[in-house]
DNA sequence: TCGCATCTACGAAGACCTTCGTTGACATCT
DNA sequence: AGATGTCAACGAAGGTCTTCGTAGATGCGA
């Protein structure tokens, strides 16, 4: 009963989520570096990101592990689990319900790799596929 | 000036976007009732919307005709604008820049009908031609 | 052992969001 | 005119999110 619904992260959370996906588990120092390499403009304190990080386990979006003097943090939810969660939000609340326009609002608004590009053409055929 | 940099509109706000959206301009009671007939479930108070209605004009997310003893509301941005806005948001936010991985994962996600999937062909047929 | 650095924990402040009760203005019906 | 219903405005309460100062514990080097 550890898993079911843990709740949409705000921004501040994500932003500490990305870093531990992208790292593995980590310090609370770690994380707090991290996002100061990555966005030096919007700095945070220590003792901010301490605290978020403390609330997100109270939540569940992050296990710890205090057998360390530093404890050491988790993510509880894979990357992509969190982004299926967000895209299926997001999809519900402004989207009408329909993946497939989300998809094009995001393919039309930006530039993609021929690489991805070609990626999405074999997600296509493999949806056309199996019997949709 | 009326435009640049209107705030992400919050859940509660974009719900009634949705309606103004779909009806057109409204008041704020069409509106109330609008959401309960989508909504039974979350029952909010009239005085609530009208709340969230006028703090939404001050924000700039509608704009209000008061000619009338009850005030008309008009989106101030259009449907396609805003989810522009909050798909660019999330890419940026959880999927590191990449639109295409978002379109992948709203598609893998759940089904899509074989029009759509019909629609999302064509779209990156045209991306592929047009330079990039 | 003393002092410094590091770490967690706690609490409070300020901003924002949602909710709703109440008030006063206005319209309409009798 | 008086009663009733509809409306905008306002303010307050309760919740969440972010921020950070401060305190207390722990480890380490001089």
């Amino acid at each position: 009963m550890s898993e079911s619904k843990l709740p949409r992260p705000t921004d501040g959370e994500l932003a500490i989520l990305r870093v531990l996906w992208e790292r593995g588990d980590s310090t609370v120092r770690e994380v707090h570096e991290a996002l100061h390499r990555r966005e030096p403009a919007e700095a945070t304190g220590y003792t901010t990101v301490l605290k978020l990080m403390q609330i997100m386990t109270d939540k569940g979006l992050v296990e710890r592990d205090e057998s360390q003097r530093a404890h050491v943090y988790r993510a509880q939810a894979t990357e992509q689990r969190t982004q299926r969660q967000l895209v299926t939000d997001l999809v519900e609340r402004a989207f009408g319900g329909s993946p497939a326009r989300l998809a094009m609002q995001a393919l039309s608004s930006r530039k993609t790799s021929p690489e991805e590009l070609a990626q999405l053409r074999q997600l296509l055929d493999s949806m056309e596929g199996a019997d949709e």
